[in-house]
DNA sequence: TAGTGGTCTAGACCACTTT
DNA sequence: AAGTGGTCTAGACCACTAT
């Protein structure tokens, strides 16, 4: 038994997880996380997780550790326990169709901070949404939300290089997009979820890992049908809510 | 000490918690968390709570106890931590607009299983809520929401008795109410924020308590802009997801 | 009845904030 | 330096499921 220290580092592959490896240090469950998630891809959908007391010998760690690590695949809907039978590895989530429409801008002094702008390829799966070649050009663009001085959420959105050229000169980070492109968008597919944020976007945002979080994934496209940006939003849904009026208005409220 | 047992029995004022007391069974840290949103209530709003290790003396129970009765308020919003510091009481939610539209029904085969279907008098809050004194009379509806033979809601609706007085008469089970109710609504507000499934909701839904759920809020009003109906709808946050298409379509996907 | 996840204890050291 | 939350251990018993 080695362990005088509780921490570890993983293997320096880079980031495993979208996560803490920057800072250096690990928990335990956490890498316990990172495995399990390839004993999940293994092992595919419906099929049974080892037992807790297995994992706990096959990584070495105590049973309360290997929950840990468990409980946050539970919360993302990645394992599902039945007590008395065992951990289940889950199915991919369902999609149910919402109907969002124009979103309106947030209530509460609403302000951004970016702390990310740069130009890359895009890579396959953005490729794939954009409907350009992996090798295109994007924009890449990371802001902090924020609800007067509270910071709220994280947003990243990816722009066709194509569309806006000149994008890095006239930059202000403060303004919403659409007016600095030239494009307005026509059209759009919107998805809405619950999240666990990550420990990266924990930091960046001020929160707690494993917080529960709002979810929002939009790809938009121009007058002419033509994918120009994806928007990848996130927001603390233990300090938001979202709210809307739909229709005509009521009587006396 | 007496604690030959580690569960233990609420006082037997009824429900504390919409929560698991008719099992009989209470976990000691769902006490604890019970108890706890006493102390939060009495503090109030950016208070400091005991430290840990004052709780488990307080509530006689060891530090893991009391840190799973945080972890789920943490969880809910409700408090927030902060290391080498305290925890802290947190604020009420921020609401950000949102602009949902028209709802679209579900993709997989969705079905709905009444479980209560019952006459009775609003009660105050939502006597406010649909703009009618607490003595109104309502009916009260719960269903679980199925996609396919999967359990994947919960929805809850009130509806003012005056509007439908022969619901209990013509009452199909699985069909959209508005069809049976002779009112279009004309309007509604609605919220969407996430939340963690109760034990009787997670009970009735067949998952696991403390899970992040999807919960959409909704108040509706015919023509005459008079409020009809408060609809509350749970959807598990790690089965489902949602999904809009907003204006023109793409060009070709 | 055996085996699984669910809850709980008592104690330890670490990382971080505050004084 | 002291005190807080964060992580971890080793072990125990309970509730539930499968056989």
């Amino acid at each position: 038994m080695p362990a005088p220290s509780h921490h570890s580092r993983l293997s320096a592959d880079g980031p495993v997880l979208d996560g803490i490896p920057e800072h250096g240090r690990v928990p335990r469950y956490y890498a316990v996380k990172v495995e399990l998630l390839a004993v999940i891809a293994e092992l595919g959908e419906g099929a049974v997780l080892p037992t807790e007391r297995e994992l706990c010998e096959r990584f070495e760690v105590s049973r309360a550790t290997v929950r840990q690590a468990v409980a946050e695949l539970v919360l993302e809907g990645r394992l599902s326990r039945r007590q008395g039978s065992g951990t289940y590895i889950a199915g991919p989530k369902l999609v149910q169709p919402l109907a969002t429409e124009s979103r309106r801008r947030p209530g509460i002094r609403p302000g951004r901070r970016a702390i990310t702008l740069e130009r890359r390829v895009a890579g396959s799966a953005l490729g794939a949404d954009l409907q350009v070649p992996s090798d295109a050009e994007v924009f890449h663009l990371e802001r902090v939300l924020l609800a007067g001085e509270e910071r709220v959420g994280l947003e990243s959105t990816y722009l066709l290089a194509s569309r806006c050229p000149d994008l890095l000169d006239a930059f202000a980070p403060d303004q919403p997009l659409s007016e600095q492109l030239g494009v307005e968008p026509a059209g759009a597919e919107e998805r809405v979820e619950t999240v666990l944020a990550t420990p990266r976007e924990a930091m960046l945002i001020g929160t707690n890992p494993a917080l529960p979080m709002l979810l929002t994934h939009r790809i938009s496209w121009g007058p002419d049908g033509v994918p120009f940006e994806r928007v990848r939003s996130l927001y603390r849904g233990d300090r938001l809510s979202f709210t809307t009026r739909l229709g005509r208005a009521a009587a006396h409220r």
